[in-house]
DNA sequence: TCTTGATATGTTATAATATAACCCTTTATC
DNA sequence: GATAAAGGGTTATATTATAACATATCAAGA
């Protein structure tokens, strides 16, 4: 998987290989995958992009599941925990870990013409939110890094 | 007011020199800091603290002002656009700018313990947000940077 | 001063996001 | 198989945010 940009690829390999590493990780922490999480994780890794808890919810109704808000709440919940998502502050959103490293500190960029997310990884310790943290005394235990313009494929649209 | 830290202070000085330069700030950009909007920037100023909207609008129903959602959410975004306050993704909520700079990039470190949040400044573009921004061909128009933690308050009381 | 366009406010209604609480089922373990 | 722990199904409701439209206020030129 590695690092996911702008860039155009064909990711149907993103999907198997997403589903296999997340069931590494649920085997290895000791939680389950159970057939509801894997399908939400497996619809958030074929969007490919940012998608609010109540679109989750409308596909898996379309499929017949049960579909009350818990219900995607309690799985985004579960793979947001356990790394294999993350949420989006800014867009009350959530999208699929597309970080192939073990615990990482992620920064998304998000694109305000077309809503493309690209994930990147970064020492959130290691910079300026860590020295700014150490000088206020402060411990981070976890950060939201959000930045918010135009992806290379809109400049390129509307320069 | 400067930095605002988790240091206790008497900031009743803060209320009344924010106010002073959200005038100035105010006239400069030619837009008007109306009863409403100021009387909302100066709840942010005295409460010190992030505050959700409705908290912000359960105040002014309280002084007899008109109190319907938008009154607060306009009166916000106004404080927001000017650079007159911040809007705290991670807890929905808003807080008083507390830095006097010119533009910034604030970084928010958010106590779990006791919600308390300090606002650091930053170079957004020099260190590694603005790196994994070139490496993706991405230009940055907005971060939001938001630590979550424990402040040394909080650490002390139950270490 | 009058008019006019722009900005701001008051209000109703509703949309969008999220969680509490309860009960039942499934799973893992002894 | 008994039992505890985790997960799922469901109802209801809480919380956060905005659309839409009518009225009022302001700024600036005719």
């Amino acid at each position: 998987m590695g690092e996911a940009g702008f860039a155009t690829h064909d990711h149907s390999g993103c999907i198997e290989a997403g589903l296999a590493r997340a069931g590494r990780i649920c085997t290895a922490a000791g939680v389950r995958l159970t057939p509801i999480r894997r399908r939400v994780l497996e619809i958030l890794l074929a969007e490919h992009r940012a998608m609010g808890a109540y679109e989750v919810l409308d596909r898996l109704a379309r499929e017949g599941h049960p579909a009350q808000p818990p219900v995607a709440y309690r799985a985004l919940d579960f793979l947001v925990r356990h790394g294999l998502a993350h949420r989006i502050e800014r867009l009350n959103a959530f999208i699929a870990c597309s970080h192939s490293g073990r615990d990482h500190a992620p920064v998304f960029l998000i694109c305000r013409a077309c809503g493309a997310v690209a994930e990147a990884g970064w020492q959130p310790g290691g910079g300026q939110i860590g020295a700014a943290a150490r000088a206020h005394g402060f411990r981070v235990e976890a950060v939201v890094a959000e930045a918010l313009g135009t992806c290379p494929n809109c400049r390129a649209a509307a320069p």
